[in-house]
Parts: C-alpha cells; structure tokens; sequence
DNA sequence: TTGTAGGCGTTATCAA
DNA sequence: TTGATAACGCCTACAA
C-alpha cells in the first residue's frame, strides 16, 4: 500500500493538483464548493501532507523553535506550556527540540532552522560560550531565556530576558547575613561552571564581602562534574559538609531542588531546620511551598519571563523593535527554612 | 546571501553532487581523498544539509518520535532521558513530540511519520480512546508507555509497557487496611477519566470492597476538568475533604504531588501527618523519599520501564518479535506518611 | 477559478 | 570511483 500523495487526491477529485492545495491550504480563489469536495475527500482517505516537502518548498513556516537545555528542569515545563500559548495566540506553531548539556544548542539551531524555515528561536537554559559566535549565523531572531548570556555580554544580535542571577544570589545571601547568619556555606555547581552557577556564587561572594565576612572555602561546596542540580545531590554535598566538621549555621542552595536534599540531609543527621541550621533555595518552584518547613528561596517570574521573551521574539520577527535585553527582578520570599539566628549560639 | 546548497559544494570541489552526498553519507564506494576534500569544504563554509529535503527523498531514517503527553510531568523527565540514551547506543536519533492534552496523538505521529520516515513510535502518557483505532494507520511500530491503554483491550496492533494500575493501587490501598485504616480517603483525577486515573479508582474500590468496607462517596475526591496532578490541587482537594466535615484517618491520593499538597493542607489545618491523617501517594518521584515526612507511595520502576520500551521497539523494529505488551511491578515503599492507625482514637 | 510545469535540496539509480 | 539525472511530495508562477 503506498502512502497517499496530493497527486492521488487531485486525481480522485478529477481536479489539478493545485487546486487541492489551495484547497488545504486556505487559499483564497478556489471555488467553495470544489474546496469542499477535495477537504472531503481528503478527510475520507484519511490523507496527510508531507511536511519535509511542504517544508522545502515553502518560503514562510510560521513555526517558532524552543530549544531546551535539561528537559527535566521542573522550571521548564511550565515555561514552555506558556511560550506555547503565546505562540498560539499568534497562530504560529512550536517545536521543541532538546539538547543534550554536552551538545552545540547553535549547532542544532543551525539545522533546525534550515530544516523547518523558522522565524524565531527560543534557547531555554544553558548556553556554551563556544557557542555565542556563531550565534550570528542564525539568520532567525533569537532569544535566549534565562541563560547565563547576556550577563556577560551584550549585543544586538540576540535578545535575552532572565532574572540578574548575581544580584539575585545576592540579595538571598545579603538577607541570610542581615539575619545574623554569619558563617553561611553555598551548596553550588561545579568548579568550572561558567553559566548560572558561576553568576550565583559570585553573588555569594559579593554579600558576604559587603557584609564583612571573610569566605571560609571550606564552606563553598561544589558538584562534582557528573552530579546535577538534584535533591540527591543535594542530599549528599549537604551530608559531606555536615561530616566535615565545619561549623555553619546557614546554607544557601543555588536551586530548590538542591535545596530540599540538603534538607534532608540536615533532618537525617538529627538536626533541625532552621533552628540549627537555616537552609534557602532559590528558583521559586512549586514543591518549594509545600515542602515542610517551607522554604525560603528566590522566586524567578517564570512566566512573565516567558511571555516577555515571546512577547519581544515577535516583536524583532514584525520589525517592530531591535533585540533587546531584559531582566525580570527576583522576588525574595521568606519562608519557614530561615529564620534569626539565635543569639545564644557560639558565633 | 543565498543559503549554502549541495550544488555549491560540489560546484567548489569541482566534483558532482552525488559525490558529495556520498561523502556526507558515509558511503563505501568513494576516494578516502575526494571524501577528505569534500569534508573540508564542507567545515569552511559551515554547510548545513538541508533535512527537509533529505527525509524527503530517503526511504530509511534512523529516527524514533517519542510523543508526549504533559511534559511537565516530572516522571517523564528521566524517562525521556532513558529513552534517548537507549537510542543513541542503537546509533538512531529521537525527535521529542509535545502534543496537547486535548490533541488527538495519532494523528500527530502519523504527521511526523511521513515527515520524518519514523522507524518507530513511542507514547508516553495518557491516550484518548478515540484515538486507537487509528494506531493501525501507523505503519512503524508502536510501544505504549505509561498509558491506560493496555489495561482495556491488548492487541497486536501496537505494544505497551506499563504497570498495572488496577493492581498497584489495590495494592496501596490494601495496606492502608491492614494498617487499621478504615475511613480512607481518595484523591482522583476527574469523573470522567478514562485514563489511569479511572484504573486507581478502580484498585481503591476493589480494595475497599476485598477488606469488606463500605464506600463512602464522600471520601472519594474527583478533580475539576480544570485541574491537573499537581501539589496545587491535592491541597486544594485536601482542604475541601477536611473541612467536609467527614470522618478519614487516611487519604490516597494518585500522584505524588498531590499527597505532596495534601499532606501541606493537613499541616495548614493544624493537623499532623501520619498521626491525625495518613497520605500515601503513588509515581515514586525523587521528592516523596526527600519530603517531611518522607512519602509512603508506589514507585514505578521508571528506568526499567523505559529500557523495556526501547527493547521491544527495536526488537519489532528488526523483525525479532511480535508487539508484546508487559507490566512491571510496581514497589510499595512504606515510609514516614503512613503508620498504623492508633487503637484509641475512633472508628 | 483552474490546470500545467518547474523547482525546492537531497538521495538513489544508472552509466560511464 | 564518479557524474548526470530522475525522483521525493509539495507549492506557485504562469497560462488557460
């Protein structure tokens, strides 16, 4: 049985085969009632066009790419859910298509833009610097979302809304010191990190100097290159710094999940959060609130940062602006993880 | 600047441009010379095949679709993971498929079958009923994960991997029973699903019945069509099942996240969880061990179902086997949410 | 309003 | 080992 072509359908209408795609596809002069024959038809046979060759041909597309780094960030999926209404609402279509950490994200938008004629990018995640320089041979308008990008350069070739992960970090780890936490340790990414994580321990680092308190690197504990941002790693950096011997009455994760390990890990050793140790997140996720105690974290506005970046993609693909940057402010929430440090504890 | 064809390519190697379709393909039967030539050329100018135009013409492929549904399940997460790593060592490539929660996903694969010459299919998640009946159109092989399927009718048509949730959630249940619980509440997916929700419904009845208790059509908590299996909700559900007024010394709810909003709404009521109220969940996602208290659920041999399903798709692929469709058992993991039911208070 | 023919960029076939 | 050339399935001038 072969697969059905618009030959088979022209034919079995008795009509030209461009009548049948003006037919499918909206066209304006074709004469209502052929039109409706041949959708008939179509319905009946149960034929599908061909994309690829829909897609070679075809000049326009109106399809939007989201190119996701880590598909399992819980902060993801709701973004996308979101950056796909937007794009609904413009009656445009999305794709996504992941990446793997290790891979080219430009690499693969190179082809998929090629392959599918797209009219705009959205990078979710990460981003390689290697990759930024051939960011220009992107021929479609680009965005890159909450990556660690455009804190270190800017330019006009790509536009890029995010939270200031520096001055977010900062500010979570400013209040910890305001709190009377002094002796503050950082569950963070790995040593070589140069995306977000880099941005959020410069943040530490940029509090606990203006606060007067000298780093104790002992404190500072990074992933190892095969560990990710989970609760059970979390679980096990948190149990590491607690064997350590170090003292330390705070701990700031650099995610929520990693967060909720290290709770953990301080609950399995028999003490307390936050009487014995405070513990902050920072992204803003569901379980987040719910979690006992709840925890105190840095809220990113996941969705207005995802509609602003869809908002200003369609707004470079209309010419109606040049690319642009934007930060989005962190909301700090306090919860239930953090509390004063108390005064009778050894400082 | 016109985009980089193969024309011009061959146009610069002064070759033809099958000699360089050859050299791009891997194909035995040119000059190691030529092929070496042709692959500088091709890194210089930074030419990008065009894979419209190559699944257009090719009959083979090497690509898998993995449609599915709700992405931001936390449970697909790894699986997706698993997949694609499985794939990989195959030496074949996976396409991620989002498809919409009221979207028909057959029609969406048999749309990417043609534009993609897939060589095989897997779903994961949910399935409409409607749309089994066109899983027959689907030339390449499909494997079932995850979804309620299965349990309704089996066929050769198509294979599946799953649990089976009748039994899984009977198995919950009963041991809530056996625990001494006897006002048990249920937190479900809404009336009228047809999906999985409606099999766990089904385990709670039958367990209830098999320990000789009475339904109690109150304890039995559906979701408004508008809601999803998320913390959210479960302390929405939760709240409204408290403040009923109704008699429960446990609650089941169907997924981990919704126990996880329970168990937050009992708190919220000044109760405590296993004491005052028991919530058991299901799924075994990472956070039900890493919650306070840790969550007594169902876990779902995510990884394993994952393999399977890439196992028996390959094997269908290559002609080995017939579509076959197996349950994996899923693991009661008693943990701190639930205990036993204390003789004193009432029954 | 409709049909014919050419071409989108690639791979497969067949001679050379 | 190579190079023309004919598809692949569709869309779109252009002609009718």
């Amino acid at each position: 049985m072969k697969t059905i072509t618009i030959k088979d359908i022209a034919k079995l209408c008795g009509v030209g085969v461009s009548t049948v795609s003006r037919a499918m596809n909206d066209h304006p002069d074709i004469n209502p009632e052929t039109k409706q024959r041949i959708m008939e038809v179509i319905r009946e046979t149960n034929y599908i066009p061909n994309n690829s060759a829909r897609n070679l041909k075809r000049t326009d597309s109106k399809t939007i790419a989201v190119l996701v780094k880590g598909l399992d960030n819980p902060l993801f999926g709701r973004m996308i859910r979101v950056i796909e209404e937007e794009i609904g609402k413009k009656k445009y279509s999305m794709v996504i298509h992941q990446v793997d950490s290790f891979e080219d994200e430009v690499a693969a938008a190179l082809e998929l833009e090629r392959e599918k004629r797209l009219r705009g990018i959205i990078f979710l995640g990460g981003f390689y610097s290697e990759s930024s320089e051939n960011l220009s041979q992107l021929k479609a308008p680009v965005v890159l979302v909450t990556s660690a990008k455009p804190q270190f350069e800017r330019n006009n070739t790509y536009s890029a809304v995010s939270v200031d992960d520096v001055k977010e970090s900062y500010k979570m780890v400013d209040y910890l010191c305001r709190q009377g936490y002094r002796d503050i340790a950082i569950i963070t990414a790995t040593m070589h990190d140069e995306s977000v994580g880099k941005l959020r321990l410069l943040g530490y680092y940029k509090a606990l100097q203006e606060n007067n308190i000298k780093v104790n690197e002992k404190l500072v504990k990074y992933m190892e290159e095969s560990e990710d941002y989970s609760m059970a790693c979390g679980y096990q950096l948190m149990t590491e710094l607690l064997e350590s011997g170090e003292k330390m009455s705070a701990v700031f994760a650099i995610s929520d999940s990693l967060a909720i390990g290290a709770c953990r890990a301080v609950y399995d050793k028999g003490l307390r959060v936050p009487e014995d140790i405070a513990v902050a997140g920072y992204d803003g996720i569901d379980i987040a609130s719910y979690y006992t105690p709840s925890l105190t974290t840095i809220k990113q506005p996941m969705e207005a940062i995802a509609k602003e970046a869809t908002r200003i993609l369609f707004n470079v693909i209309r010419n109606k602006s040049m690319p642009s940057h934007k930060f989005f402010e962190g909301e700090l929430v306090v919860r239930e993880s953090t509390g004063k440090k108390r005064k009778n504890s050894a400082d």
